[in-house]
DNA sequence: AAATAAACTTTACGCGCGCAAAGAAATTCA
DNA sequence: TGAATTTCTTTGCGCGCGTAAAGTTTATTT
């Protein structure tokens, strides 16, 4: 590498003897220039380690390449995991996520939206808090860009993509009544709509079978769900409330945390005669596989969600109409059979 | 709201009849403004929303207030936590975190040192992958912009904090020793040298307490942790390999996995007698309390090196002088002791 | 070889704001 | 009340790049 800095466009055009438009033109699209041109253009890159400077990029830009990506609660893997596709999604579109996380706080979502709306994304990808939402505030961010929500249907944006609650409830629990005595249910604090959603699919699918919905009501509203799940499990098995012997519980989280609670107060978990306990998730959480026994549960197609949130949104894009008719996509959840239930 | 839109700083000055650089000012210190103005701005502010471009801010400011951030791997909730951490420190001190996940993989990592660049950071906060890291690239980044690394020491940087990974193994290996059969040592792949200090700072402690160290070796690089740990540990038991009744693994999501390997294959884990293996961890993983049973770890002190790290960074970014003085700053762990060991 | 098309260079403007200087207005102090 | 101080307004430059227009060079076609 070479000497002096080469801070500007400018300079760096100077030092590899092409003119600045088209070294513009070059980093837009290296496949717009001349391969001789390319060549030189490349050959300095290679002297000198410039840079354009992104915020000069985005401000003269008619539009920005950037792409605003919330998730209510980055710490949760499934999150985690649905934000890494995401990005790669973005990144190999060629637009620049930019990734945001709640944190479980409305005041934090509220943040992320403006921080957003300063940087003028094209669009947004957008899985909100839920019930501790600020539905004016995303109201007023989805007015301005282009916006598809996922995972939590809050009526926002031109555009929701997420699981068909009803389908993948009413899945599990016809599983588990088929093979043993009919669940009740472990409900989410209800901090989205999923949870509510979860709720009325498991009384709606037992009422379907004939039998008597029994739902389990976890009182705070954290995102700690772990931790709901064990504190409650243990006191209910404790105090012998829970209603049967199997349980179906409102997402992964919440049954890892029941599934150690059963472990420590010596609740042996599993579909066999010899044990006192059957659960099951919802979600197919990254970690199911590891739990103590193996989390029997239903997958949310979260690579479908994925990339129908994504095309969705660079389809609005490209079309730039903001025809009001709201699309609604729901995917279909898989049976994940391992030995809990 | 009122009609027309507002879109550049001229135009709300104009509508809130005050002139541009004072709302300038204004917006880069709301305080700096006399009262009756910071009124009259902010009764502009609830009849229109504006935002200031975030781009030409930063394009024009000396220094921007961007701090960069590169974890390893986001979907790791060790990481997310540690990365939340550093968000809200940056937030409050006045600066805009950019969060950035290498996702275990070397190219990732130097595309987010590429594009951080082209932010114009005023520091950035990095933990390398490790082995599978481009040195020379970090190298490169730290010599543009002031960097304090953690988690993982490559020598790279103005500051390194971290774990004294002697001290917490040494502990842990210690705990073990007095109440039962010595451990061996289930190895993390050695994707980044914390695996490969730690499994040197067993040997060291071990040997100081006149045992005889035993390794396991996991083949694979990959960052799947918890897959390792189930499928060698499945292996190891059906083929009677443990070579100790007590294993310490390398970090908490090996062990979690060889837990759910102990469990499948009907082992009981535990320091009671009428246990068959005693499984310790490391680092308190936010999900040791979940595992069945409960897992006996050491507690890395992520409070402590997150809120370090940002001091130093701070510090430096202060100074402005990047005196050649690497400095690193260690923490002790802390003995976490659950039931499983 | 000439004619057409493609890629280039030069020139110039504008994006939205930070920032600095100089003078006017408002506030504080003696 | 006047002087000193603070805060404001006006004016104007510059950041680093996208983008457009017009003219020039290079590559492709017939």
């Amino acid at each position: 590498m070479s000497g002096q800095k080469i801070h500007t466009m400018e300079q760096f055009a100077a030092a590899s003897g092409i003119s600045r438009p088209t070294v513009s033109k070059y980093f837009n699209d290296p496949d717009s220039v001349r391969p001789r041109t390319r060549e030189k253009i490349e050959e300095a890159l290679g002297r000198f380690n410039y840079t354009p400077n992104l915020f000069a990029i985005n401000q003269n830009r008619k539009k920005t390449k950037n792409i605003g990506v919330i998730v209510p609660y980055l710490a949760d893997p499934f999150f985690a995991e649905m934000a890494r596709m995401i990005e790669r999604r973005c990144i190999d579109a060629g637009y620049w996520p930019i990734l945001f996380s709640s944190h479980g706080q409305r005041q934090l979502e509220n943040n992320a939206l403006d921080t957003l709306l300063s940087l003028r994304p094209v669009g947004a990808l957008i899985a909100p808090l839920g019930r501790v939402s600020d539905l004016e505030h995303l109201r007023k961010f989805a007015k301005e860009v282009p916006t598809v929500t996922f995972d939590s249907n809050q009526e926002i944006g031109e555009a929701f993509v997420g699981s068909d609650n009803y389908q993948s409830i009413g899945l599990i629990v016809d599983y588990l009544c088929r093979t043993g005595e009919p669940p009740c249910f472990f409900e989410l604090p209800p901090v989205n709509p999923n949870a509510r959603k979860r709720t009325k699919a498991y009384i709606q699918a037992m009422e379907a079978l004939g039998h008597t919905p029994q739902v389990i009501r976890a009182g705070d509203q954290s995102w700690d769900f772990e931790q709901t799940g064990l504190n409650e499990g243990k006191r209910l098995i404790a105090e012998r409330k829970l209603p049967t012997n199997t349980v179906l519980c409102s997402n992964d989280r919440i049954a890892i945390g029941l599934l150690a609670a059963a472990y420590q107060m010596g609740l042996r978990v599993g579909a066999g005669t010899e044990c006192a306990l059957r659960v099951a998730g919802h979600d197919d959480h990254p970690w199911a596989q590891y739990t103590c026994p193996p989390l029997t549960t239903v997958r949310q197609d979260y690579v479908a969600i994925v990339d129908r949130s994504i095309e969705k949104l660079f389809e609005i894009i490209a079309s730039e109409s903001s025809d009001d008719s709201r699309e609604e996509t729901l995917f279909d959840g898989k049976l994940m059979l391992r030995a809990s239930a």
